[in-house]
DNA sequence: CCTACCGATCGGTAGG
DNA sequence: CCTACCGATCGGTAGG
């Protein structure tokens, strides 16, 4: 049956992630790769057309989760905060299903050429947008408490997007638990007693 | 005389640095510098002996920065709060002072060949563990509060490795005031009213 | 600092 | 999926 049998440009997917991650896009070659999972070079190009092929297809995966995830998040009928937390659930739980195609997704992106660049940046876009909005609405609420939203969403969105090297160090919930305390009082005005 | 003259040798490091900011180190080509100085490929030999060279000269130079800073702030004999108020103020002096070199020193280190790539993670070591010092001495006296050290640390670092690209944005100070606020707050316990 | 050039390696194709 | 191979480009050297 097609649903319990791994193809081999899932194979080759797999194996492209894991170098592009450890040695980077450029320096991956599909030499590299084809002996990664026991082909010859030419015979790659059975199941690919290119090499960036590989590249966009794991930065494009990773661009629809993070939107798929953010829009169910931004629709759900519950506080900024809430919403805050389950941001931070939703990188967390790609990062620690997929974590070397989010290191590829994060730092490898830059290579993708034009025609997919664009729609990876236009993708990216509105990622921010949404998550701005759920600042900006916890921040009119009085719930958040920054003043520059721009520099305030860069500093969450890094504050997350390392977290796929934490993999293999912490388990997810423990991960989860301080990055939400860290972040959550860095939105949060203290009362002084 | 040797102060208000800028060798060549430092022109070729500027636009290295610039060019494996914007392009990755293993995408930029001995052509693309040498175009960029306005030299043939060859004459780059002239002034250094490897592409490699370029790339440790700017990771090694950042790394030595960021060293002698955390040192002078380090035995500083005022409270873990204002080392860290130092230490933010350390990361934007420097991205606001070589963003291309910061740039290249946080994302292209790991092409690095053996040699240098052991004493550059031997230094980023060093900075870590004085980093650490200095929010457990925050946290051992009720100033900070957080429970995993490493994931602490690893959040901040992230929040202040980016700022580099904030430098043609804001300006130094509108950055600096708005990550100290944040950051202070997230290792601050709320009182509750 | 240049002209001329080298061996190695690259992504990818032809043909079966 | 393989053998055989291609043109392009790479970092770097020789020699002046």
């Amino acid at each position: 049956m097609k649903s319990d049998t791994i193809s081999k440009k899932e194979i080759l997917y797999i194996a492209a992630a894991e170098l592009f991650k450890d040695k980077g896009y450029n320096a991956t070659s599909i030499r590299d790769i084809a002996s990664a999972v026991g082909l010859e070079p030419s015979s790659i190009y059975s199941h690919i057309k290119s090499k960036e092929d590989l590249l966009s297809q794991i930065c494009m995966d990773c661009a629809y989760k993070f939107m798929e995830g953010i829009k169910d998040i931004y629709f759900q009928d519950v506080s900024p905060r809430k919403k805050l937390k389950l941001l931070i659930a939703l990188h967390l739980d790609i990062a620690y299903s997929h974590p070397a195609s989010v290191s590829v997704f994060n730092d490898e992106w830059k290579y993708l050429s034009s025609e997919i660049l664009t729609e990876f940046v236009t993708l990216r876009a509105e990622y921010e947008k949404k998550f701005k909005k759920i600042l900006m609405s916890g921040h009119d609420t009085g719930k958040f408490h920054f003043t520059n939203i721009d520099i305030t969403f860069s500093f969450l969105i890094k504050s997350l997007s390392w977290s796929y090297k934490a993999v293999h160090i912490y388990p997810k919930n423990i991960l989860n638990k301080e990055l939400t305390t860290l972040l959550s009082r860095a939105l949060n005005k203290c009362q002084k007693k």
